[in-house]
DNA sequence: AGTTTCTACGTAACCGTTTACGTGATTTTT
DNA sequence: AAAAATCACGTAAACGGTTACGTAGAAACT
């Protein structure tokens, strides 16, 4: 008669899981415990040192031999060791991450480019210092007007880059609440002191305006969009600085938005003026969507640009370069201000200054064709 | 004579930090700790359950009475809840982040549009589910051909979504083997089965060209990229199908990158043909970008579009409705891919779905000017 | 009525790092 | 040479969640 196997099944041992390793020293070769991926620990182990003198090492903190220290960066190297974030900025060490923040517009156009070259320019530049970068779009007020960023409140970013006309500042305080870094890109806030990083708006216009003026133009209109937004006021500033000295008359038109559709519109209510006024002559453009949608418009009324009428933009996007005529405008180094972003950004992170810095870049005036003075 | 207080300096007290609350129940209104973040623990203490139960509540885990979930979910929202999602990851759990990568290309042209366009709509359909988007452009394979994702080794996100022609299929391998979904889009890799969103590129190729067949041309020529990407042989194959079908000869030319600029050196050797050849009627162009450098390149050369030279491009970027003469392309649900990526993508994560799926979406010809068919 | 199975919850280990604190072994100070 | 300061390192407590396991009480079976 075969004997039964006496089954022990026991439950609820003394010890749950292991509590501790007995011995500290013969562990050598513990490998494979969840994943394969090594860990402080792996590092400590193989050095046979603790894991507080490793991340020490690591990190750079004082109180390690120098000797010491070497050998854990080699043995890190030989391990391929890289930290997990998650657990580093458990403690409220810096999580290796910056939020970049754009609003979306309701009808993306043409000028989309211009953030994306941006974000580019940042993510390029903070990933030299090991930072990642995460996006963001903060929808229409409509929804939830309460708009908080999850990035910020779930604490996953250092900083915050928030870029476009129409961030609400809302958005900024509660990122600075939060006490976090935060630089805007291309908008300023007005009553609250901010890092920030523009270009020269005013100083651009007056140069695109000049130009026209240069080249003989009187009636020269402005077309810009929601008089809220701070680029549509400085250039605005700008073109009014310019035909202020030279004594003319200013005509102003802005649009809720800053695209081509909305451009077009524009260009329809200059061409189509009443006749006991004169047109334009020339048409200064916020921006290179609207320009190009006011060159449009003005071709579809039978009125050639730039024969009939000059047009200058602003921006520089590549479509600028490519349009019949090609688009005489005013260039805005985007990846200089992603750059400058990115790096006052890291500033704000590893120090504690306190004075706001506004960086603001020098424009270029780049002319083609659809000012018309290369025909001229 | 004033007493002297009596000033304790108490160091190295018996138990560190306050070990363990004495009671648990007295602790009410424990406030402002380091930050003043509602943590899971406020929640807890606040309805008086252990910290497990309110987890157990918010994750929708069984084992909690529907009644005191419910207490739950309104405390959180009350305190203003959100989880840190670092310390949620620490445990093998969801970061709650995706990455999403592109190359990035050497002379970024206009199609950059085409992937941020993507960026924004994959955005926004993982934001829908709490899942937060960071970005990774690759760079050259020049400088560290290893190229291994940091996001990946750095176990920052839960999956990755790859964009882009000329994604190296080491990065997908990385990912896939440290257990990662991927999905690609606007790509597939050739032997290693993986999720992909693509658009129907042979079909809406063919379509493109049957159109200028119809209309009369049967010198039609192919622009496009790198034989080695997928977009530019999937159209290729519907140009030549298109072709062969209607008993015709083909020309074909591919540059190294799909730029404006290769477009217009495509476009110069088209309409500089030598003369013992006839020249094209017509060019088929693997994208906008690439057709607006053949209409540039056409224009330059005195050639006309649509009149000498009928033009049709590819994925219908923004710039193609406002080019002179606006182009004639084809149109990729941009949105849509973006969309299909970001879900399969979840499911990917949530399921445990081993069979890869492949998703084409179907492309719609968009006929403007540039191909000449309305004026004809 | 006694035994088993659920159900709902508490307890505490655990994830991988950082860091306050403790402690011997040196070095510096008086 | 004894005392004090410094240095190099180890110990273990956090950080804020998740989750395996234990356990009362209620419900469902004999």
């Amino acid at each position: 008669m075969p004997e039964e196997p006496t089954v022990g099944l026991v439950l609820g041992s003394k010890e749950p899981r292991e509590r501790k390793a007995r011995s500290q020293s013969e562990v050598a070769k513990r490998r494979a415990k969840r994943t394969d991926k090594p860990r402080i620990k792996d590092i400590a182990e193989q050095l046979g040192v603790s894991v507080a003198t490793v991340s020490r090492a690591l990190n750079d903190k004082p109180g390690v031999a120098d000797d010491l220290r070497r050998r854990v960066i080699e043995m890190a190297a030989e391990l391929d060791f890289t930290p997990n974030m998650a657990a580093r900025s458990l403690n409220g060490a810096r999580t290796g991450a910056v939020a970049f923040v754009v609003h979306q517009h309701g009808i993306p156009v043409a000028n989309d480019q211009f953030y994306f070259v941006m974000l580019r320019a940042v993510e390029r530049a903070l990933s030299k210092h090991g930072y990642h970068v995460m996006i963001a779009t903060v929808g229409e007020r409509a929804d939830g007007r309460n708009e908080e960023l999850r990035l910020v409140s779930e604490r996953r970013v250092d900083g915050v880059i928030l870029a476009g006309p129409d961030i609400n500042s809302s958005l900024a305080l509660s990122a600075i609440q939060h006490g976090l870094p935060v630089v805007l890109v291309d908008n300023a806030l007005e009553r609250t002191p901010s890092d920030s990083v523009v270009c020269d708006n005013r100083d651009g216009a007056r140069a695109a305006v000049e130009h026209l003026l240069f080249h003989g133009h009187e009636r020269i209109a402005f077309v810009g969009g929601p008089t809220t937004w701070l680029s549509t006021r400085e250039r605005r500033a700008g073109y009014e600085d310019a035909m202020r000295e030279a004594g003319l008359e200013t005509m102003v038109i802005h649009e809720e938005a800053t695209t081509v559709t909305t451009g077009m519109a524009a260009g329809r209510k200059l061409v189509g003026v009443p006749h006991t006024l004169l047109p334009p002559s020339a048409v200064f453009a916020v921006n290179d969507a609207m320009a190009l949608g006011v060159m449009r418009a003005a071709r579809e009324a039978g009125c050639r640009v730039p024969g009939d009428l000059a047009v200058v933009g602003f921006d520089d996007i590549d479509m600028a370069e490519i349009s019949d005529p090609p688009l005489t405008t005013v260039r805005i180094a985007k990846e200089l201000m992603g750059e400058l972003a990115a790096r006052q950004l890291l500033e704000l992170i590893h120090t504690e200054r306190q004075l706001p810095v506004k960086s603001v870049v020098a424009t270029t005036l780049v002319v083609r064709m659809s000012c018309g003075c290369a025909a001229k």
